[in-house]
DNA sequence: ATGCCTTTCCCAGAAAGA
């Protein structure tokens, strides 16, 4: 079985390239984020004929997640029990959705940015990424194989950005986002280290600057599995191939293998 | 210099991304 996760930033702008990679990579379960489209606006009428059921959570103009599965879709949630909400509790965006797609469950998550260290989205972010820790805990803990995967926006350790004196005083790397995601680990989830085949294990490239090409890249899409998920992973990789060509989004899907 | 690119809103330029 085949598991994955991909910030296709805009699933509308994304669309053929989606459905080239959803036909070549041929994944039975795919979480996505940043599709920026409302919630009956997905495009499910392109992705049905590969087999594909869809549970999306989208808003429009930012953020949007979603399950695609050819294995089953059930029992799926929308939103975050505890969700902070920004700039207030009134105002909750579609960030998470959860699903059951045949043995497995899957939960995509499109953490909040967080842009400046003195923002209020800073806060946010970790208030966020403590409801998270809550909202998996029963799943983490579960014999049945589970994943919290997708856009975290935190690189875990130094070794997932290209240049961290680049990054002194900002976010993605501060003690305080890594600590949220140590607790979040805690509750029975491990990170899939992704193989490396060439180069570091970057999952994002920003469209500027030519960084892709200079390997200016983080890790920040990340794959946190249960015990019974992990102990089932054969390979663990990042598709750069997505990376490259024309009209490519700016992260990378990562792939997991499962031997169930 | 605080952009360099891309996407959305929708046709002008702002907001957001990380």
């Amino acid at each position: 079985m085949r598991v994955a996760t991909w910030n296709v930033n805009s699933v509308l702008a994304r669309l053929p390239r989606l459905v080239a990679w959803l036909d070549e990579a041929a994944p039975d379960v795919v979480c996505l984020q940043e599709t920026k489209v409302a919630t009956d606006a997905f495009p499910v009428d392109e992705v049905t004929p590969l087999g594909y059921s869809v549970a999306h959570h989208g808003e429009g103009r930012w953020n949007g997640v979603a399950v695609l599965s050819r294995v089953g879709l059930e029992d799926v949630v929308r939103g975050l029990p505890g969700d902070p909400g920004f700039p207030d509790a009134q105002t909750l965006e579609a960030r998470t959705v959860a699903a059951t797609c045949g043995p497995v469950r899957v939960r995509s998550v499109y953490v909040p940015n967080g842009r400046t260290l003195d923002d209020p989205h800073y806060a946010y972010k970790l208030r966020w990424l403590a409801a998270l820790r809550e909202a998996v805990a029963a799943d983490a803990s579960g014999s049945r194989p589970f994943a919290v995967m997708g856009d975290f926006n935190v690189a875990p350790t130094d070794e997932d950005v290209w240049d961290p004196a680049v990054f002194v005083d900002s976010t993605h790397v501060t003690p305080a986002e890594r600590s949220a995601l140590a607790v979040l680990r805690e509750a029975g989830l491990t990170d899939l280290p992704p193989r490396i085949a060439k180069g570091p294990p970057y999952t994002y490239w920003d469209y500027r600057a030519g960084s892709f090409h200079k390997g200016m890249g983080m890790r920040i899409d990340l794959v946190y599995a249960n015990a019974a998920m992990a102990s089932a992973v054969s390979d663990t990789w990042i598709d750069r191939e997505a990376r490259k060509g024309t009209g490519p989004s700016d992260h990378a899907p990562v792939v997991v293998d499962l031997d169930l």
